[in-house]
DNA sequence: GAACATAACTATGTATGTAAAATAATACAA
DNA sequence: TTGTATTATTTTACATACATAGTTATGTTC
């Protein structure tokens, strides 16, 4: 493991939080690496902090499917095998099949113009070759779908599915041939939103996700 | 608040999982009610133990939705409004569907029997006026046909949004003239699953979320 | 040299003390 | 009486110390 993690303490936020968000961000970055164990002490020294922070973070990062905890015998960042990624694809493909189709009948003209922005500002994060802006903007541009749907409880859930695959994700978009075809599936995705074409648009999230769920196999697979 | 929380030691399992036992059991039957505030030092005080367990048992409970955490403010038991309710419905509806069709082509013959074990104990269940086993049984009806879809993660968020509803529910299990109706629906969603009629299984679990949503919005709309 | 028992060590679980923030209470002024 | 400022109190957040389980290392016996 790294000896470089270290906190940013810009925002005043409860510590656990902070420390939350640098092992996350660890975590998603490769840095913690699956499987790897995540020890209070340890952590707790090399974050200067106390135990308890650290251990409350833990928790969060299980809460996340970042982490796993063995009782009494410690936690360490979660491993994803395909079985696994299969499962939390399909649950995601139903629930975002859900939130799409709710979200046609009920976005509003703001609503659809934050999509059309967000729909832009992905297709201009691709020309800047910039990975983790690139994700950034995609999960952007589903968020506005999901927060349409208006159902707080579902957008915790379709986020907290998309977290345990963000750390795969992210390597799928590293190979930029790919962004044509995704530039045209967010465009196809929003035409059929506007025209609150329910069927159009499930069938191109459909495709959207198959795509996706190839690509973190193949990377999954190479890891195992 | 009741002042006649008490930890049950029986079995040798980390404090905060007993901790959080009791207080789930609390909540779930109404002793502790919604909007009430969990507070540390006194629930330390009530059941004997020190802060961090209950701090740590707190979290598990927000993690189940069973309790809303507000930082440097503390943690009450969740309330739970109507919209909220068909929110979870929604995606209930959603996973369960999901689930009931996995399972009718993966399901086991011995899972077939175990299905039929817990549908016949149900239907004595009823019959014994008791409404805790009865929901219990109802529960673990249901948990055959989640567990048969092999999908551990689908099976933790289906048990989830369950727990949240769980304690508006069991008003609706007081109400034994609907017995018949959930007695027949339980055989005809298990003919359905033995025949792999997806379409027709489907359609009774519809039925069975349809006639549990309007119970227990009828609840919620009492205590509102 | 292998297997088991035991001892040393490591890491988590629990308790408690201290600091800081939010809330409630009180006093004072307009 | 009402509004505001200040103080007191309550409660969470964090740090630390101690207890206990789990793991590894060591030593003894066969």
């Amino acid at each position: 493991m790294t000896d470089n993690l270290e906190l940013k303490m810009d925002a005043y936020l409860p510590l656990r939080n902070v420390v939350f968000q640098t092992l996350r961000t660890a975590i998603l970055t490769g840095e913690l690496q699956p499987g790897e164990r995540l020890m209070e002490l340890q952590l707790a020294d090399k974050l200067g902090v106390s135990r308890t922070p650290i251990r409350e973070a833990i928790h969060m990062l299980e809460k996340e499917g970042l982490a796993k905890i063995v009782p009494r015998k410690g936690a360490h960042v979660a491993k994803m095998t395909e079985k696994d990624l299969i499962d939390v694809l399909m649950i995601r493909k139903t629930l975002e099949d859900l939130a799409l189709r709710t979200a046609c009948e009920l976005i509003t003209k703001e609503e659809l113009s934050e999509l059309e922005d967000a729909m832009h500002l992905f297709e201009d994060c691709t020309k800047q070759d910039d990975v983790v802006k690139t994700a950034q903007a995609d999960v952007a541009f589903h968020d506005v779908i999901y927060k349409a749907a208006d159902n707080p409880k579902l957008l915790m859930i379709l986020n907290n599915l998309r977290e345990q695959m963000y750390r795969y994700r992210v390597e799928y978009l590293k190979d930029s041939s790919i962004f044509p075809q995704l530039i045209k599936e967010h465009r196809q995705m929003f035409d059929a939103i506007v025209s609150g074409n329910q069927d159009a648009a499930a069938e191109c999230l459909d495709k959207h996700l198959h795509n996706q769920a190839m690509a973190v196999r193949d990377i999954i697979r190479e890891q195992e």
